[in-house]
DNA sequence: GTGAAAGCGCTAACAG
DNA sequence: CTGTTAGCGCTTTCAC
């Protein structure tokens, strides 16, 4: 294994000025700093990750805590995921992967060994039990998702709530008068996930606001349920035109369900939802929605961790707004 | 931050007396280890990760390699990954995240800077650029997946010409005899991925072997590509009765297309899938299915791993036996 | 069964 | 602008 003395005595100068060439903590002159890199490239100089984590109290590396409860869209997380390592790299850190399985232990752990830097935290609950151990440890993390008091920390995510104002408010501008939201599976809602209820209090707000007739119905991510759904909808609000959808599993089975039922889409029944623009495009009628900016989301937190590593200042809270984009599946309201 | 020394102080031993109580790489008297553990709780004691790395030169760190191509399945990959993280942690290990944005620098990079002590790759081609990288590393790695030249590598993964074969024998002796593979996307065969492959030729010698008629069709991930393929098989082979599917995303959308079609599951036409059971059971028409073993996949993943890092000798591949469930899609040869 | 002490490879004062 | 050097906290010989 090539080492840092290695390289010095290549490049003929001290091991501080290669670990400062490296750095750029201190200035070089431009001709050692070229000779110092030369020597680096011809040995193939790597520092060893170990030793410069004890020298500096820095690992370089993030946790990314992904719970995966019951009712998460998979593929979204894994957008987050993706993201947030792509980001990561980007900032010279790596990502080390922590599940739910070791519960708050496992972000005490990483954090009290110095395996860890900073915490980027996903699926965030209204009163979310991590909250109190994330105040109390010294190591920075962004939330993706807002709990109940956010007193102290960092958050990030799409503004949930104007995402279901916009929602109606694009329904409404069609002329639509009686809506209905589709929801998450009722244990979201019942975990108080945070986004899962802002939908509802934009969707609600939104629909009040300009005297539309709402409801809400949260759904289990199986078709079966999908079907179900739709065929209580058409029973119970037969004056029904307008759709806000905000589960990502039943889009497609919702929208066939209703097609099935004799209503099309978008002549008889609107339909809109929030959910990644990639689910929305390719359903056979693409969906009018608001985009779920999972990658966006994930580097935007990992920019927030970086800056707060860097002991900037950063604000509480970052609300994406959000982007509607009107595809097939919406239309005026066909009054008879 | 509390230190081994603290901890031997509190406990009148010394540092190394409490770095063999936890390793027990040497016998500690019954009454100084109690002592020791005693302090180490008292204190809060948490070895220090780079230290220890350094120390040791070993991070206790393997890398899940993920490189996301299109055409795989979201929800899969994400399994695997918490049972590797799982698996790992039960064995005290971290996982880190490597996505492939870095190619396969990254790998060298994590490798060279002693960040990961192991490898464990998804997503593996029948020829994988990774493999000569692999073999060079000096460190240990598993495959899930098969390339085409496994020699001097490690690789497990589901038995998926074995779960061709049991397909289409499941069918076979129900009476079909004219048979159908929708298989995964284009891309899928084109990148050569081993496991797609693999189902073909299972399926087509078993249709052989028996006599069957048999065609393969691959199919993009979106429900309209279903619907085309079941309209095609339709029109091309009036005669099929039995139909195998391997590929996720469009188990789903293929069977509501077929019964839209006019053909009645099972009654008409019998359907087996190759997929997580978790899909197949929650169907409307629960599906007959060789399970798609992530979590069992990942665990033992790992534990060849443990044993590489343990310089025991591992088998060079690990074919996982199909398991097939029948449910409610599969039915005798309604003979007219 | 236990202790002393020499590193592991790097960073960051401190010194010039 | 560059070099010298003292650790960072732990593991592991070597010695008893």
């Amino acid at each position: 294994m090539v080492k840092i003395t290695d390289v010095a005595r290549h490049a003929g100068v001290s091991p501080s000025t290669v670990s400062y060439a490296l750095s750029g903590k201190r200035p070089i002159s431009e001709e050692t700093r070229l000779r110092v890199e030369a020597s680096i490239r011809e040995l193939g100089y790597r520092p060893h990750a170990g030793a410069r984590a004890l020298a500096s109290s820095r690992s370089n590396v993030l946790a990314l805590v992904v719970p995966l409860r019951a009712g998460i869209h998979v593929p979204v997380v894994m957008q987050f995921a993706v993201s947030v390592v792509t980001t990561a790299r980007r900032h010279d850190h790596d990502v080390l992967l922590l599940t739910q399985e070791e519960g708050e232990d496992g972000l005490r752990r990483v954090a009290d060994t110095a395996l860890v830097d900073a915490f980027v935290v996903m699926d965030v609950q209204l009163d979310d039990p991590r909250l109190p151990l994330l105040r109390s440890l010294e190591r920075p993390s962004v939330m993706i998702g807002f709990p109940a008091d956010a007193e102290g920390l960092t958050c990030i995510d799409l503004d949930f709530k104007a995402a279901g104002e916009a929602c109606v408010e694009h329904l409404a501008r069609l002329g639509h008068r009686v809506v209905a939201l589709v929801g998450s599976p009722p244990e979201v809602y019942v975990r108080q996930t945070a986004f899962a209820q802002r939908v509802v209090q934009g969707f609600t707000a939104a629909a009040d606001r300009g005297r539309l007739a709402s409801s809400v119905h949260p759904c289990e991510a199986t078709p079966a349920a999908a079907r179900e759904v739709a065929e209580q909808l058409l029973r119970e609000q037969p004056a029904l035109t307008g759709v806000v959808v905000h589960n990502e599993a039943i889009l497609e089975p919702l929208v066939e369900a209703f097609e099935q039922l004799g209503l099309r889409v978008p002549a008889d029944l609107s339909i809109t939802a929030i959910c990644p623009d990639e689910l929305a495009e390719n359903l056979r009628v693409p969906i009018t929605s608001v985009a779920l900016p999972s990658a966006e989301v994930g580097e935007r937190a990992v920019e927030l961790l970086m800056r707060k590593l860097d002991s900037k200042t950063v604000p509480e809270a970052t609300l994406l707004p959000p982007r509607m984009t009107e595809r097939a599946s919406t239309a005026p309201r066909n009054t008879p």
